[in-house]
DNA sequence: CCGTGTTCTCTTTTT
DNA sequence: GAGAACACGG
């Protein structure tokens, strides 16, 4: 994404030329001046839409989202259900603005969840009314839309254009830091705690100066934590770097500091519309208060294009916003419920349109997930209703261990897949991440193809953030956190002593390592030592001159080269550095990517998608595999079959919410946006122990799902185990007693025993060119003895279809598979 | 300063 | 059960 001199703020912009069609010009010459917000659009006869044709933005929709496209209320709410087709209202509402010329593609800033909803918004924008009628619209997520701003105005106050985006592990090595000189952790003043507190804070929009007014002067943690904070927003500004939570918290200063920066992006922006609304914090908010405020006339060039009003000032922008509180399930990262549930208080004369009607899942599956939502008191009636019909059961499993119910779900998987379901349209949710190994293990043991969305571990791996910390300090030699990772990285015998000679030094000079790093002949330390920190200066100075014009992979190959980072992988003799310098390679193939697809973009573009990138961005449709997510990741997904995991109390609802308020409601919502993004068929799968971290501990029913009507669901239980649904069973719910759980009563009469079902384990074996063939004989650990019936797929690849005695049919991956010939 | 072995903590969810 | 922090001997 570009933020430099592409777009002019003060004048909307031009209709593309290049495609321009004659009507088209005199259309946007006549709307040199468009209407802000209301005026003249609602009977609009204009481009495709004709009085007796009926318009094809508005084919199909319900009256509902009729009304939600077709509104021109200066504020608007629209609540929709899960699966309510808003997407659709939303990206019809925008192409009929535009069709009808009643704004420019510029003056529209849409606010999505993720850079992937986005992106998908502006495709679909595009395709209704052409790809270049929509070119030039802000669609972007919260920070992404942010950090554009900050780096055009950065120099507004104190930062360079080049800033650095720390995310969360940086923060925390600062903030470590910090501690670690202060000695606050004697305090009880951890660096998690700290972390999540100054991130709490920065969503509130306090700063510093507003904190130390709401302390307690005589609570010395209070005045430690205080001394932490001071200290770490210091350190920012001093490194040049925003974290997360800056994006938008110093947006918002930004434009409360200088009032002539924000009327420039209030001129620009005429209507602005949020998606997930629900999810905001108080800084989200207050940046939307920011940008939809009118603008007052001294800030109104002689020469704008745009309507004032009678004191020749620009009104407020209009804003549409949608959201569905009963999928709010952000309240961790500061997610302010009241902003959605006080809209019509905030914004006079808000208009506000319920969308219900569900296009998405069966009855059955809108049945419990109304059920369930049905228990959180204080909430807006709400009930989904389809058309659809009631369709298949939920499915419900209890597992005798992880392992059990990953294999319960690899089992489906592959059944729903012979019967016709594609591996895509599959998804697998869970509360923790934690919980994804045990479904890849038996995943990878079966042979599902499977990609675990949100594992941003690329980009957690030392050697990438080493080579990615190369080049941040490139781009902003102003980071010392940086500098400091790749001190000694390659090993140059720089080291803690060092570090902090260095980082006093620095201090004399005025606070930027990198200065103290080019002039460390003054801290007259041995020749080998200055020497090696005088070629590191030399390597990252010489870089910085080649940014601004040198391609982002030759950036990259050559600080490889100089430093050779990867050549000193490679002479390794620990056999995991090759595949360290691998992922280095893999790293100069993204930066090539990513130039294929912005040939303009330069490192801090790069830097920017990077630090920004979320974890349902990488999300490849078409790649033809199951996907693994949290539930949290799987909000505004939706999937043919959908496998919720680990319905267990103390998981879900996790442990950790107990405590909070409102966090046994917030963990219900959690479960309803997992049920509702189910098209066809969910499941709901549990297991009776669970091992967290080494011990295995006994894990009992989650009391939510006593809340969906059982006959709803159909339980398919592991012999003698099981959770009961009859009523009278249900008080054993939350017990966690063991003698409770008893044998369920409803077991389908003649289904076969699985006796291998309570004990599989996650062992795998290295086989190494074992060949079978169809006939065979085998032995498997879980699942006993049984026969060859097919084998598929070369060499280490190969994959044998199993019919087993007892255990049924089984796809397993024979060079891992605990498997032996008979 | 470096590498290795040991103990210790930790897990909620994410831009 | 893993990754980080620490201790110790080169």
């Amino acid at each position: 994404m570009s933020f430099l001199p592409d777009d002019t703020l003060d004048s909307p912009g031009g209709w593309p030329t290049g495609s321009a069609a004659p009507a088209r010009t005199s259309a946007a010459s006549a709307a040199a001046r468009p209407a802000s917000g209301a005026s003249g659009a609602t009977a609009s006869a204009s481009g495709a839409g004709s009085d007796d044709r009926p318009d094809p933005l508005l084919d199909g929709l319900n009256p509902q989202q009729r009304a939600a496209v077709e509104s021109r209320a200066q504020a608007l709410l629209i609540v929709a259900g899960a699966g309510s087709g808003k997407t659709s209202v939303l990206t019809r509402r925008i192409a009929r603005m535009l069709r009808d010329r009643e704004l420019w593609p510029s003056q529209i800033l849409a606010i999505t969840f993720t850079n992937k909803a986005a992106g998908e918004m502006r495709e679909r924008v595009g395709h209704l009314i052409g790809r270049d009628a929509a070119e030039g619209m802000w669609i972007s997520t919260f920070h992404s839309a942010c950090v554009r701003i900050l780096r055009r105005e950065a120099q507004q106050f104190g930062f360079t254009q080049a800033f650095t985006i720390y995310d969360s592990a940086d923060s925390r090595a600062l903030i470590k830091r910090i501690v670690k000189d202060l000695q606050a952790d004697t305090m009880g003043l951890t660096v998690s705690a700290a972390s999540g507190k100054i991130s709490k804070l920065k969503n509130e929009l306090v700063d510093v100066e507003g904190y130390s007014r709401q302390i307690n002067p005589n609570d010395p943690a209070e005045v430690m934590f205080l001394e932490i904070f001071r200290r770490y927003t210091q350190e920012l500004t001093r490194a040049n770097a925003f974290d997360f939570d800056d994006l938008i918290a110093q947006t918002v200063y930004l434009f409360r500091a200088f009032p002539q920066v924000a009327a420039l992006y209030q001129r620009r922006f005429r209507h602005v519309l949020v998606d997930e609304y629900q999810d905001t914090n108080h800084a989200q908010y207050a940046l939307i208060r920011e940008l939809t405020r009118p603008v007052d006339p001294v800030h109104v060039p002689a020469d704008t294009r745009i309507e004032t009003d009678a004191s020749g000032g620009i009104p407020s922008a209009a804003l549409t916003v949608v959201g569905d509180s009963d999928q709010s399930i952000y309240a961790f990262r500061g997610a302010d419920i009241r902003n959605i549930v006080e809209f019509e208080r905030d914004f006079s004369n808000a208009e506000v349109i319920l969308l219900e009607q569900n296009y998405r899942s069966t009855q059955t599956i809108l049945d419990a997930a109304n059920a369930v939502i049905g228990n959180n008191f204080d909430r807006i009636a709400k009930n989904l209703f389809t058309e659809v019909g009631a369709g298949e059961r939920i499915v419900g499993f209890t597992g005798y261990s992880q392992h059990d119910e990953a294999q319960f779900v690899a089992d489906e998987i592959q059944k729903l897949h012979e019967a016709g379901t594609p591996y895509n349209q599959i998804a697998v949710f869970y509360r923790t991440n934690a919980q994804t190994r045990a479904l890849e293990e038996i995943f990878i043991r079966s042979a599902l193809p499977y990609r675990v969305l949100g594992g941003t571990k690329f980009y957690e791996r030392a050697e990438i953030k080493d080579v990615m910390a190369y080049l941040i300090a490139v781009a902003n030699p102003a980071d010392g956190l940086a500098l400091r990772r790749i001190l000694n990285t390659p090993k140059r015998g720089i080291g803690p002593a060092t570090e902090t000679a260095l980082a006093m030094h620095a201090d004399e000079l005025g606070g930027v390592m990198r200065d103290a790093l080019r002039d460390a002949a003054a801290l007259g330390l041995g020749p080998k030592v200055t020497g090696a920190m005088l070629e590191l200066a030399r390597i990252l100075d010489e870089a910085t001159a080649t940014i601004d014009t040198a391609s982002v992979p030759d950036v990259l190959t050559g600080i490889l080269e100089k430093t050779k980072y990867v050549d000193l992988l490679r002479a390794s003799r620990d056999p995991q550095d090759e595949a360290r310098a691998e992922n280095v390679d893999e790293l100069v193939a993204v930066t090539r990517e990513f130039q294929r697809n912005n040939p303009e973009g330069r490192l801090i573009e790069f830097l920017t998608e990077v630090a920004l990138v979320a974890a349902a961005d990488d999300l490849d449709d078409s790649s033809g595999t199951v996907s693994l997510m949290t539930l949290h990741t799987a909000k505004g997904l939706e999937y043919d079959a959908v496998f919720i995991t680990g319905v267990e109390e103390n998981l879900l609802p996790h442990q950790m919410s107990a405590s909070e308020p409102g966090g046994p409601a917030e963990e219900r919502r959690l479960f309803y946006v997992g049920i509702t993004r189910a098209r066809q068929r969910l499941h709901l799968s549990l297991a009776m122990t669970r091992s967290t971290f080494g011990e295995t501990q006994v894990a009992a029913p989650s009391r939510y799902l006593q809340e969906i009507p059982t006959e709803l669901i159909d339980w398919r239980d592991s012999p003698g185990m099981g959770m009961r649904s009859s009523p009278g069973a249900q008080r054993a719910v939350g017990g966690g007693r063991r003698e409770e759980f008893g044998y369920k009563t409803s077991l389908p009469p003649g289904k076969p025993k699985t006796e291998w079902a309570n004990r599989v384990t996650a062992t795998v074996r290295d086989n190494g060119d074992l060949t079978l063939v169809a006939g065979d004989r085998i032995r498997h650990v879980d699942f006993g003895e049984g026969r060859v019936s097919a084998i598929t797929g070369q060499g280490p690849k190969s994959i044998a279809e199993v019919q087993f005695d007892t255990a049924g049919r089984k796809r397993l991956l024979i060079k891992i598979a605990p498997i032996e010939k008979l």
